[in-house]
DNA sequence: CGGCTTTGACCCGCGC
DNA sequence: GCGCGGGTCAAAGCCG
C-alpha cells in the first residue's frame, strides 16, 4: 500500500501493482474479503496455481491449452462453490476473483481484494496489473434452488417481454414496460469486477454504447451505463471509479452476449507468437481487460477512453494476436459464469 | 449522416 | 405516502 498506489499511468489502462489498502464501496465491498498479502488462489481454494504462477505468464496460461485449463479450472472451482455463490439466506451473492499479472513474469491468481501484485516481488518498474471479478445474484445458477428459482424468474420475464414485443408490444412511452404486479423486477446474473486503471472503459472486443450516466452517491465519481450494440443483445454493463481508490475501475455486466465478441470474429486462427516489438504489458492488459467478457455478463468503465479505442488502432498484426486471446477468454467465461459447461 | 455521448427527466424499488 | 437512490429513456448535440 502506501505510495505505490498512487503512481501514474502515462497512459491508456495500466493497473496498479499493488491492491494493498483498496476498498470498494457500496455493497460490493462487503463482498470482497481482504485476503492476507501473498495469499492465492492455491491458498483459498486448494488450487495448484501458486506453482504455476512462478513460471508462467498470464499470456502463457491464456495460451497454452493447458495453462489455460488451468486458470478456467480455478475459476470454475470458484463458481462451483455453493457457499460462496448462493447462500442460502444471504440474499445477493457477489463472488470476487482478483486476477493479478506481473508483466512478463507471474500469474497470481487470488480471491479477494487484498494486497495483489505487490505480493509478488515486482519491482516498481514492473507493470502490474489487478483484475476482481465478482458475480452477483444468482450468477452462479443451479447450485441453489433458490438461486434457480431466481433464473427461471429472469426467464420468464424475458420471455414475456419479447414477446410483448413482437405482438406490436405498446411500447408506448418511456420506461413502461408492463410488469406483473407484485412481481420484482428480475435481473440478469451480473458479474463484476475491479481493475486498476487510468481509464474508465475497458475494452472488451465488444461495442458499447452508453446510454446514462449517474452520479454515484458518496462518490465524486459517476456511473456509467453501457448497452451492447449488437442488436438482440441486452448485455449491459455499468462503469464505476472506487471513490476509496480513484484508480480502481468496478465494472459490472449484466447479462449475456447473445452473440460473439466482434473482435473473435474478426481474429480467427489460433495465437501467433508476440512479435517482439509487442509490448508485454500491453498485451496483458487487454488481457486482463478482456476477462469481463468473458462472463459475458457485462460491464465496464468508460471515461475518456471508447470502448473501441483499442481495436481500431492496433496496427494489423497486433490485432491478430489480440483476437485469439478474446476467443480463449471467451471460452473461459462460460465455463466460468455457467459454472458447468462442457 | 450515422453512431455515439451527454444530460435532464422519468420510472421503480425500497426504507422510513 | 414520501423521499431517496438506482436505473433507463430519449432529445439534443458532437464527431468522424
Amino acid at each position: 500500500m502506501s505510495g505505490e498506489n498512487r503512481e501514474l499511468y502515462h497512459h491508456g489502462h495500466h493497473f496498479l501493482r499493488d491492491r494493498g489498502d483498496l476498498q470498494f464501496h457500496d455493497d460490493l465491498s462487503s463482498f470482497i474479503p481482504q485476503r492476507p498479502s501473498g495469499a492465492t488462489l492455491h491458498d483459498l481454494q486448494g488450487l495448484d496455481l501458486q506453482t504455476a504462477s512462478q513460471f508462467m505468464s498470464f499470456n502463457d496460461c491464456l495460451h497454452g491449452s493447458s495453462d489455460y485449463g488451468l486458470l478456467a479450472k480455478a475459476f470454475d472451482m470458484l463458481y462451483s462453490s455453493p457457499e460462496l455463490f448462493c447462500p442460502r439466506d444471504v440474499g445477493p451473492v457477489k463472488q470476487e476473483l482478483v486476477v493479478d499479472t506481473n508483466i512478463g513474469a507471474n500469474l497470481n491468481v487470488s480471491t479477494g481484494g487484498g494486497g495483489g501484485g505487490g505480493g509478488g516481488g515486482t519491482t516498481p518498474a514492473t507493470p502490474n496489473s489487478s483484475v476482481s471479478l465478482s458475480s452477483t445474484e444468482a450468477a452462479g445458477e443451479e447450485d441453489s434452488g433458490r438461486c434457480k428459482k431466481d433464473q427461471q424468474k429472469v426467464e420468464e420475464e424475458e420471455k414475456q417481454q419479447t414477446k410483448e414485443g413482437e405482438d406490436g408490444g405498446d411500447k408506448s412511452k418511456k420506461v413502461n414496460k408492463p410488469r406483473k404486479k407484485g412481481e420484482k423486477r428480475q435481473r440478469a446474473p451480473r458479474f463484476a469486477f475491479m481493475t486498476r486503471s487510468e481509464v474508465d472503459h475497458l475494452e472488451d472486443g465488444y461495442r458499447w454504447r452508453k446510454y446514462g450516466q449517474k452520479a454515484v452517491k458518496n462518490s465524486p465519481y459517476p456511473r456509467s451505463y453501457y448497452r451492447c450494440t449488437t442488436q438482440k443483445c441486452s448485455v449491459k454493463k455499468r462503469v464505476e471509479r472506487s471513490y476509496q481508490d480513484p484508480t480502481v475501475v468496478i465494472t459490472t455486466y449484466e447479462g449475456q452476449h447473445t452473440h460473439q465478441s466482434p473482435a473473435t470474429i474478426r481474429g480467427s486462427t489460433h495465437m501467433l507468437a508476440p512479435p517482439p516489438t509487442v509490448p508485454t504489458s500491453f498485451r496483458q492488459d487487454l488481457l486482463v481487460h478482456q476477462m469481463p467478457q468473458l462472463n459475458a455478463g457485462s460491464q465496464q468503465v468508460q471515461g475518456d477512453a471508447n470502448p473501441n479505442m483499442y481495436l481500431p488502432t492496433l496496427p494489423a498484426h497486433l490485432q491478430q494476436l489480440q483476437f485469439p486471446d478474446y476467443g480463449l477468454l471467451q471460452d473461459m467465461v462460460p465455463s466460468f459464469i455457467h459454472n458447468k459447461q462442457p
